[in-house]
DNA sequence: GATGAATGAGGATTCATTCAT
DNA sequence: TATGAATGAATCCTCATTCAT
C-alpha cells in the first residue's frame, strides 16, 4: 500500500537521521564516516543515498534543524516584548532549551563550524547564524541604550561568549535547566555578583 | 660552517611551523594536508619529514608550546598571590596574552579539542588541560569561601564557559586587550554591571 | 538473489587471493605492492579493500591456512602412532604434501619469516611454528630413546634442517612425492646410504 | 700526507661495511635503509656515497666476498683429492667455516636471495652459485659411480639441500664445528646412523 | 672529502559516492 | 527500493639518492 511504504520510508529516515546525530556527535561530522552510519542504522551504505543525497546532505538537515528551532524561539521571545533582562533570560532558556532537543547539532557547529562555513553549501549557515547574532545583539544594545545594561560592553562580542558559551556546554553532562541558570546568572550580574 | 647550517635548519623548521600554524589556523589540522603545508613552505612534502616526524608532530609541538606558556603564565599569577578577584583579574589578562601569541593553536584547540582528545598520542593535552582548570577552580572557589565571589556558581562549569570563550574569541578580530577588559568585566560584574 | 551475490563475493575474493599467492610466491611479500594484486586481478586497488582488511591480512591468511594444515596433518601422524622411522616417514610426506597445497606459503615463510616474525602481528606464526617444532623434536627424541635412531643427533638442530629443507624446496620444481621420497631416504639413512 | 689519508679512507670504510653486514644480518638487506647504516656508522647518510656507489653495491661487495671465499675453499677441497666421502666432508667442514666468517652474507642470501637473484645487477650471483653448486653435484655423482654413495638420490637436489641448511644454519646460535659436525653426521649416515 | 637538506616517486590505506542487479 | 561491490582520487609517510656548500 502507498502509504505504509511511505511511512516506511519515513520511519527509516528517522532512523538513519537519529543514528548519524549521534554519531557526529560522539565522534564528530568528519570522523564519521557514511558506513558507520549506515552499519549503525542496520541498512548498506548505497541505501544511505535513498534517504539522503550525500554526507552533507544529512549534517544540513541535523544544522539546520537546530538553527530554524533557534530562529523561531528566539523571534518568539523578541515578540513577546518585555525589558532587555527579561528578554536575555528567555534567551537564554530558549538556547538551553533547544540544545538539549539539539545536542548533536550544537557539538557539530562548535567543533566544525570553521571548517563548514568554508564550504559554499553551507552558506545558509552563516546567514542564519547572521540573522541570531543580530537578535541578540539588538536586545543587548537596547538594554544598554534603555540604561539596564552597562554601556561599556560590546553586544556582538558579548553575544559571540553566549554562542560558544553555550555550545560547548552541550559536551558537559549537566541538565540544561541548571545549566541556564548558571550561565544567566554569570551573564547578568557576573562572579562577583 | 656548522653554525650557520644549523642556525639555516632552525630557520627553515621555523618557516614550515609558521606556515603549518597559519594553515592550521584557517582551515583546521584535519582539512590541512601535509602537501599544504610543504607547498606553502616552499619545500617538498618529503622534506617536511626532516623537520618533523609526523603531522601529528606538527600539531602537538603547536599546542603543547602554547599549552606550557599558559600553564608557566597561571602558575605565576597564582604565586604572585592577591585577593581573588585580582588574581582572576591576572589569569584572563594571562588567557588573552598567551593567545595573543598562540592564536593557531588556540583555534585548533578550540575547533578539534574532541577528536584530537580520543588519540592515545594526545593523552598530555587532556592532562595539561586537567592542571590548567584546577588552577582556575582553585581560584573561583577561594573567592567564594572569602566572600568575594557569589557562592551559587560553580567553579568547573565557569573555568569551561571561560576556556571556551577565550579560544572563541581566537577567531575574532579584536586587539587582546581590548578582548580581555570586556571579558574580565562580563566575567566579574556581568552586563548588569 | 542472496545466495547468488555471496557466491560472486566468495569467487572473487578468491581469486584476489589466488592472484596474491602467485605474486607473493615470485616476487615476495614486500617486493608485491598492493596495486601489483589489484592490478593482476582486474580491479582497483581501493576494492581490494573490500575483500581483505589489509595486505597484513592476505599474507596471514595465506600463512595461517598453510601451517593449520600442517598442524593437522602432524597431529593426525602422530595420533595415528607407530614407531618413530614410521612415524617421520609419514611427517615428511605430511610436510610435502602440504607444501604442494600452499607452494607460496612455503616459499614467504622460507624468505621472510625472519622479517614477519619481528611483527606483533604475527606472533601467532611463532606459536604455530613452535608446536609444530615441538611435534618433530618430540618423535626424533623418542626415536632416540627407543634406540631406533641415533643418539648423537640433536632433535631441534635436525628438525630445524628439515624445515628449511623443505620449504626451500617449494623453489624447486620437482613433484612432491619424488622430494618427499627423496628427502626421506637422506634424512633416514644419509648419503651413505 | 697520502697514506694517512688513504689509510683512513679505507678504515671508514670497512667500519661502514662492519655496521652494514651487522644490520643486514639483523634486520634484512631491505628492510634496513641507508640512514640506518649511516647512523649507526657515526657518518651522515650522504657521506656514505663517498665509499659506496649505492646501497646494492654494499650488499653486493658483502656477499660477493662470502661466495668468493666459497668459492675458493671449494675449489681447494676438491683440488687436494681424497674420496667422496673425505671430500664432502672437507665441503661442509668449509662450508661453516666461512659461514662463520660471513654469517650476515649467509643469513641475506638465505631470506633474499630470491628477491635478489631477479635483479639483474646481481645477475653474477646466479652465475656463482651455479659454479658451487656444480661442485658439490660433481663430488657426490663421482661419489655414486665409484659406489661410495647410494645411487638413488639425486645431487643437485642434495646440494640444494645442503645449501639451505647452512644458510638457516646462520640463524641459530651454535657454534660452527658442531653444526658441521652434526650435519656431516646426518648427511652421510642420516637419522637412523 | 664531508655534509645534511632536499628530492619525488612510490607505498598502503581511506572513503564518499555510483550503479548494475 | 535495496543492495554492496566497485571506484579512484586523496591522504600520510618512506627512502635511496643527489648536490650545493
Amino acid at each position: 500500500m502507498r502509504n505504509r511504504e511511505k511511512a516506511t520510508y519515513h520511519a527509516r529516515r528517522e532512523v538513519v537521521l537519529a543514528v548519524a546525530r549521534d554519531l557526529f556527535a560522539e565522534r564528530g561530522y568528519r570522523a564519521t564516516t557514511v558506513r558507520d552510519i549506515a552499519d549503525a542504522s542496520g541498512v548498506l551504505s548505497g541505501s544511505l543515498y535513498h534517504y539522503f543525497d550525500s554526507k552533507e546532505t544529512l549534517i544540513d538537515e541535523i544544522l539546520s534543524s537546530y538553527l530554524d528551532e533557534l530562529i523561531l524561539v528566539y523571534r518568539g521571545v523578541v515578540a513577546e516584548g518585555g525589558d532587555a533582562q527579561s528578554t536575555l533570560a528567555r534567551l537564554v532558556a530558549g538556547a538551553f532549551g533547544a540544545l538539549d532537543r539539539h545536542r548533536a547539532a550544537g557539538l557539530v557547529l562548535h567543533s566544525e563550524r570553521h571548517h563548514l562555513d568554508r564550504l559554499p553549501r553551507f552558506a545558509h549557515l552563516v546567514e542564519r547564524e547572521a540573522e541570531i547574532e543580530h537578535i541578540w545583539s539588538a536586545v543587548i544594545e537596547r538594554g544598554k541604550t534603555s540604561g539596564e545594561l552597562r554601556p561599556d560592553i560590546d553586544g556582538r562580542l558579548t553575544y559571540r561568549f553566549v554562542r560558544d558559551g553555550v555550545c560547548a556546554a552541550a559536551r558537559w553532562s549537566c541538565p540544561a535547566t541548571e545549566l541556564a541558570g548558571q550561565f544567566l546568572a554569570l551573564l547578568l550580574d557576573g562572579l562577583r555578583g
